[in-house]
DNA sequence: CTCAATTTGTTCGTATGTATG
DNA sequence: ACATACATACGAACAAATTGA
């Protein structure tokens, strides 16, 4: 048995709370649906008629949005049968954040990031607010951006001491600088903390992720601080949103 | 010295990638400018003419995005001085979410939410992946709304396995089921995790939460399974994702 | 096979919103 | 502020394909 729908009746309201094309909302809702397997592959979806009644809108407006879900290959109508979702599915959700030490090194280990072109505009400090820790004087800025099937996702904007940049260069110029950094004896990491939120993309971020303004990203800041509390290691990580998942073990520290 | 403006010239494409009216793009960015800091309170931004030129768009594009902050009380304008930044500073980024057993207990504890009534669609097993544990046979659906300052921010969908429910039914519909069944002698919870990812609001959610449809949310599912693997407790939480915030100690286990 | 019901596809007219110069 | 062009959204009507009685 499948999950039933679950109402939606006078809704008409949340509408006005955005200015955003009607069609573009139900499209992303419809969307959604899909990714998300309430719509499964290959399934008869609710008739246009239906739709209407569901979403509040004129036909022309749930048409739009199916007409944009079949560019992309989501749905495919049969004029007198009905709408059906495509049957391909493509697996989203496939990068899991790490929520501990070893698996964040060890995601990173295979990962050859490209690096950009830092605007110099970035080489300064961090930006840190008070239980970050203290401030390296001087910091490298490096920025690079992941790629998976030739798609970015991710983009890395990282602080380094430059102490501790300056312990290797080449190698931090090379790969992911935390597996580096965790296997130089010299340094001492006394705390690592990552943070996490959703933003929107800027216009920067959009055009490096390929992805349309304001669209959501969940942005990562990971702070790593050596004995003496200075941030040696700042990285603001931006990922799309579509791709990301965080896993917990909630019972981890028992 | 502040965090210089970082490059966006010739970003126009990342426009067309969306069909979200111009203005609205624009207002977003600089929203996000505002809240983030990235424009201070009280700072006084860029003319239109540089934000025309920025942006690369009309005149009356800039000012329907500032007509837009204006009437949110994030900017205002003196004419022949500029547009500043309001002054007074709301917190958001309020909620962290819980990433270990007992300070999700303890988060939850004084918790009071808002029962709703349930849609008896709704009342049926909840759906599960291989992975996340057998299912209990009968289970009673449980949703509740959680406010701030009488604004909804939360919205649980729990799952509660038929047979840990009888145990206690009326602590259950009184006060969050997490520390209840924390406390419950005859349950031995053998696993408890939670995975999080980003969403949009369907009709639903945004009705509830009073958001627009497709504003973006963040969606946990927690299940807890017992001794023998069964899931006694599926919680799907969607937040809005302007308020929530993850800090993970990436060296608690060591 | 025909008929009616269903469902998608198309068109018209109108009103409003968006964006430019 | 104005004139212009285009997109969005509605309601209604009609055409075309499919299905089953």
């Amino acid at each position: 048995m499948r999950a039933p729908m679950i109402s939606t009746a006078k809704l008409l309201k949340a509408y006005d709370r955005s200015r955003v094309p009607l069609y573009l909302q139900v499209a992303a809702v419809m969307r959604q649906r899909i990714e998300t397997r309430y719509w499964a592959p290959g399934e008869q979806i609710p008739t246009l008629e239906q739709l209407e009644v569901e979403f509040q809108v004129a036909r022309i407006t749930v048409r739009q949005a199916v007409d944009m879900l079949r560019k992309e290959d989501l749905l495919y109508c049969r004029q007198g049968r009905g709408t059906f979702v495509a049957n391909k599915t493509k697996d989203k959700r496939w990068l899991k954040l790490a929520t501990d030490w070893q698996s964040l090194a060890d995601s990173l280990k295979g990962n050859v990031p490209k690096l950009i072109a830092a605007p110099d505009a970035a080489a300064v400090s961090p930006m840190l607010s008070g239980e970050d820790g203290k401030s390296s004087g001087a910091y490298v800025f490096l920025r690079s951006v992941q790629f998976k099937d030739g798609e970015p996702y991710g983009i890395v904007n990282l602080h380094l001491a430059q102490s501790v940049y300056d312990l290797c260069p080449k190698e931090f110029r090379a790969r992911p600088a935390l597996p580096i950094l965790a296997d130089l004896p010299q340094v001492r990491v006394k705390s690592a903390r990552q943070s996490i939120s959703v933003g929107g993309a800027d216009p920067e971020v959009a055009d490096l992720l390929k992805i349309a303004l304001g669209t959501p990203t969940v942005k990562c800041r990971c702070i790593i601080t050596d004995a003496g509390d200075v941030a040696i290691y700042v990285a603001d990580i931006i990922y799309r949103s579509d791709c990301v998942r965080i896993d917990i073990d909630l019972l981890s520290a028992r």
